[in-house]
DNA sequence: CTATAACTGAAAAATTTTTTCAATAACGAA
DNA sequence: TTCGTTATTGAAAAAATTTTTCAGTTATAG
């Protein structure tokens, strides 16, 4: 395992989790490429990893792993209910994907503070959250 | 029916589509309240309306208006899969929505150029489209 | 009013996601 | 290392969601 998804064991240990074949499964094929996959495709793949792998679990785990901000979901994607892993510490983060391949790049500077000021003032609504998509091509698939 | 939502069966018949009760009574529902619904809960109010609408009729006619941008998807109020009416003529719409009640107010002006175009110049992905909602809370659920 | 083509509802099928539960595996303590 | 506890797993079943099929209905142009 590289050193940039090393951290994951201790996060989940910290938790009260523990760390498993499918978690470490589902988690490398997340980390093999940056790319969104949906849970059917991901299951496929992990099994590659871990043989027994059942469907079920590859939920349950991406349901934790995103609660953990391990993993990440990807609404503009593949169908709308597709999963990437989170490669960046950022906790505000948005991401760039490819319409063509489903590939991922994060970003967190998005400059919104003004427009998100904005908001509150014109609509009352606080502000909690904000998540942002772009879509678009990557250099490969132009 | 309100002068906001007249233009929606001209719309309809530009493309060669019909004006039923069954879209109507959607888009009233939709029209009715700002707030986004799951095709459940859209096919319940409706059914006040016309009577006999049935729920797949509801999923088929919510593609057909959001293929005609006359309502949109909402991924993160109610559950990922909430639909809310088109208010504004903006090909440009992103949303303001309260977590509470699934209020949802539109705005266009994001102040996303820069970011979207330093995006560009730092991955060489071509940018073709961006989804941005805000989560937060509505001046009466606060 | 009529013809025609779009549209609808119901049933069934397909897909996706969650629940249940007995068996298994991870991990701290000894 | 071994053991005991407890989280976790996989399979089956259930539940929920979405799509397909098709015969009957309805909107609309003429």
């Amino acid at each position: 395992m590289s050193a940039l998804t090393a951290g994951w064991e201790g996060r989940l240990k910290e938790q009260g989790y523990r760390v498993t074949k499918p978690r470490r499964a589902v988690l490398e094929v997340l980390w093999a490429e940056p790319i969104c996959l949906t849970p059917e495709e991901i299951h496929r793949r992990a099994r590659q990893r871990h043989r027994t792998l059942g469907l079920v679990t590859v939920y349950r785990t991406l349901a934790l792993l995103e609660q953990l901000s391990l993993v990440q979901r990807v609404h503009t994607g593949a169908g709308c209910h597709s999963f990437a892993a989170v490669r960046s510490n950022e906790s505000h983060r948005h991401q760039l994907i490819c319409r063509t391949c489903g590939r991922v790049e994060e970003f967190s500077d998005c400059e919104l503070d003004n427009t998100l000021h904005g908001l509150h003032e014109r609509t009352g609504f606080s502000i909690e959250a904000h998540h942002l998509e772009v879509v678009g091509r990557c250099p490969q698939c132009q």
